[in-house]
DNA sequence: AGTGCGATTGACT
DNA sequence: GTCAATCGCACTA
């Protein structure tokens, strides 16, 4: 396997839809006490300045405090009572903007991904953004963690290998600014999620 | 102090 | 295809 190597953060691009595209291929990689898990992001979408569908759109807040830092830090949310997301933040301090990660092809640590989804099947495992936060042991602990240093617990690493084509379409479960077309995936991706949420 | 809901998922008809 | 689970948070009062 290739090495993993860290990505530094004038590598990403400050514009939050570009860092959102540009993510599609990058490495999200989990060092905890457990063991290593990492996969290649297939899928994501870009929340942006301004944004009524974003969680920052309300101001910076408690929970939402992590979107306004520079980019490359984790805001992690929970919702729904039972879920956890990520998000790379995006844009420059004090602007609330980030990039969601929804879906990875697992790369390493599989095994320790069944044993803490509590299922078999592959592409169960980081499909969707509830899902790979599980399978990566992503809470709220890690929020505000800087990605861009060595030694985090959670970092992006550079793409293992080559990414396929890029497709784009609206962002799925939001109900304000829902035309926009700010959702990136890896086309034909089998982790991919949406299946349900959209026709395309 | 009470209310309503959410950037989802899994179970079930 | 439909729907409940489950709770932190923003908002109202």
């Amino acid at each position: 396997m290739k090495p993993l190597r860290l990505l530094a953060r004038r590598d990403l691009p400050a514009d939050t839809a570009t860092l959102a595209r540009w993510l599609v291929g990058k490495t999200l990689v989990r060092d905890s006490s457990e063991g290593r898990t990492a996969g290649t992001i297939v899928e994501t979408e870009a929340y942006v300045p301004g944004d009524a569908a974003g969680h920052a759109f309300i101001g910076r807040t408690a929970r939402n405090d992590s979107l306004f830092l520079r980019r490359g830090h984790a805001y992690v949310y929970f919702i729904y009572g039972m879920h956890y997301a990520i998000n790379v933040s995006a844009e420059h301090a004090g602007v609330g903007a980030g990039a969601l990660i929804r879906a990875l092809e697992p790369i390493e640590g599989v095994e320790l991904m069944r044993a803490r989804r509590g299922t078999q099947r592959l592409t169960d495992l980081t499909r969707g953004p509830g899902r790979l936060a599980q399978a990566m042991a992503i809470d709220r602990a890690l929020d505000g963690v800087d990605l861009c240093v060595r030694g985090s617990p959670l970092w992006l690493g550079h793409a293992l290998r080559d990414t396929g084509e890029l497709a784009t379409s609206v962002r799925i479960g939001i109900t304000k600014e829902a035309a926009r077309p700010l959702r990136f995936y890896e086309r034909g991706n089998p982790h991919v999620s949406g299946a349900r949420a959209l026709r395309t």
